[in-house]
DNA sequence: TACGATGACTTGTACGTACAACATCTTAAT
DNA sequence: ATTAAGATGTTGTACGTACAAGTCATCGTA
């Protein structure tokens, strides 16, 4: 018993844990009694009971009235460590989620984390519900992809909530500006810069641009949309700029994507950005309906390169998906195990060219 | 505080505990302090200090030295039953399985459970892992997609386990001959009498089918497609069914497929039954690779009617999907809840007319 | 105004006493 | 030999004192 700043009930329970650890005191067998103990380090019965007491709860030892103290659970490390790490999605099933739910999968199962899911269908409500099932039972970390990450973020409380608890997380695709949190993302600004420039090269000069405006991954790209036409000196007009929500999403673009396509030729857009390949694939589908060539008449780009990109033919823009799935589980279980902290992680997006641009003289 | 057996200090939990539940000490409130209540329930500081101390250590509150005592926790009980319900499926981002996923996800995130994923690939290395993983902390129940499900069963000693720890599992899409539990599934025979039926039909005689043979999909969709035949007295030529595993989906159905459609015209069959849509698909890129028109010179039903069908036009048999998944997951809840047994529900599937069959004289 | 000292209050540590409740062994009476 | 009472030792409850250590508001001084 060295340091007299450590207490005394403390450097007592050091000493009997390496009893216990020791092999010393083989599970099942007798304690010391209280009295023998107090005797043997000078110490009070009291605090040999503080000691005692605090071994009892984290369930080193056993002790019957009358009959003594018990030495127990060898094997069984303290509470044994939850490996359960939760991920919340906008989506499950559709799109990319998928899988960027797979990359996770993946590499959390071998690493011998099981995998907790929810999904927020891009609705703040169901995001608190499912961060509060989440955390309602033991977790060791939380991967989150954002709900409408531009609107803020009224579910702060469970996230400080989190760090209290010392849970991990971190954030993918997007992260809330208040919270300070690793996060892996794709450079949605370059992505969307990418696009336009392509089609400015191009010879285009009438692009019309879809954006969602709920969430930062559209901001960001309608952001890069509208850098690149700066940087040409093209001026955007700004009825072929439509930006919509995640409520209006189902009507919104398609309605105003068909005044476009209706106007006369002059006026009528010759190229789509889309905010992801799934609007894009939508919006071409309403282009063929006009009775419109793609991509002679009207060019397309889309974003995410989805498996719908391909049998479409559709230039898109590259999403890491599994790739960040596996990256996030990666990085989640260092900052578990090790507790090290990640800088945010960003994606450069790739251009993929595909037959959806016609190259205007 | 009456009765006399019980410790006081006791008492003074069970009176503290109420405060706390009836929310008369909001979380985050600070206690009264130690003096305080000793004074106020005429006990020592001691037996004050005895009870603050249990309460802690079950999460009740939270004390700080020199600030004061507060209340924490007012949701979490201590005892509360696990709700978490692991599904395994063989796959997690392809194809039907996410659909499948998110229906499950759906109903038990509205019933208060936690979802815990995991995929197996299917191989029975992996299924193995995520059964150990899941059942390696608290679980309630389990959904399961057998794999390889007409190979027998190697990790029977797992599903004993589940019965003896009294944790209820359910199947879908297929289930293991050896275990008595409900499943869910679609009636594959069923199916496959229908698409061979439906191109018999249709003037179709020399029909090829492709089907798996190591899942009892694969194999009970080859019976139906068998059945129809027979039940037509139209002999299937061998060279026409093709049978693959697992390991074999990439390559082998594609050149088997590729060696029937070079053959020469009365050879060649007219149509082709596909184990799923995702091979429909891949065969039908095949076909017009050689040149052939769909329908006219070669017809295609799939399964499950997938999004790849609709894109494609391919006529398909239809497949629950996320009403399976939230039908599983409502099943295993009251087999839970309410310890109820289920016998196995069979949906029977639906063809879809699309574009893909042609009517022959 | 800025800063430090002080005091009042909190919980934490440490020791002490007394007796209760329970288990087990010893002893004495039957 | 059997049984009951008692002795002894164990942990549990309950009270008490004293001081340490930390937090915070207030007051006074530079």
């Amino acid at each position: 018993m060295s340091n007299r700043r450590i207490p005394k009930y403390l450097q007592l329970k050091e000493e009997l844990l390496s009893w216990l650890e020791s092999g010393r005191l083989q599970t099942g067998k007798q304690f010391p009694s209280e009295n023998e103990i107090s005797e043997q380090f000078k110490l009070s019965r009291q605090t040999v009971r503080q000691t005692f007491g605090e071994l009892e709860k984290e369930g080193w030892l056993e002790r019957i009235q009358g009959k003594g103290t018990f030495a127990r659970n060898p094997g069984r490390r303290e509470g044994e460590q939850v490996k359960t790490i939760g991920i919340i999605t906008t989506y499950i099933s559709d799109y990319i989620f998928p899988h960027i739910v797979r990359g996770a999968e993946a590499e959390l199962r071998s690493q011998g984390y099981r995998l907790l899911l929810s999904s927020t269908d891009n609705k703040k409500e169901k995001e608190m519900e499912s961060l509060q099932l989440m955390t309602s039972q033991p977790l060791s970390g939380l991967i989150i992809e954002p709900t409408k990450s531009a609107e803020g973020n009224p579910n702060l409380g469970y996230f400080l909530e989190l760090q209290e608890k010392n849970i991990p997380y971190l954030m993918i695709n997007e992260k809330y500006r208040e919270l300070e949190c690793p996060s892996l993302r794709v450079d949605d600004e370059a992505g969307g810069y990418k696009a336009a420039a392509h089609l400015l090269e191009n010879g285009h000069t009438q692009i019309a641009g879809f954006f969602k405006r709920d969430d930062l991954q559209g901001v960001n790209r309608l952001k890069g949309f509208l850098h690149a036409h700066r940087e040409s000196g093209i001026t955007v007009s700004p009825q072929r700029v439509v930006t919509y929500t995640t409520e209006q999403k189902q009507d919104l673009p398609y309605k105003q994507a068909l005044e476009l396509l209706k106007s006369n030729e002059q006026n009528r857009p010759t190229a789509f950005v889309c905010y992801n390949d799934e609007l894009a694939v939508r919006l071409m589908e309403a282009a063929v309906l006009c009775g419109l060539r793609i991509p002679e008449d009207i060019s397309f780009i889309g974003f995410d390169d989805s498996s719908l990109s391909l049998g479409t033919r559709l230039t898109t823009l590259t999403h890491p998906k599994t790739t960040m799935g596996e990256m996030a589980a990666r990085q989640l279980i260092s900052m578990i195990e090790q507790g090290s902290t990640y800088e945010d992680t960003v994606f450069e997006p790739e251009l993929i060219k595909r037959q959806s641009v016609f190259k205007r003289k």
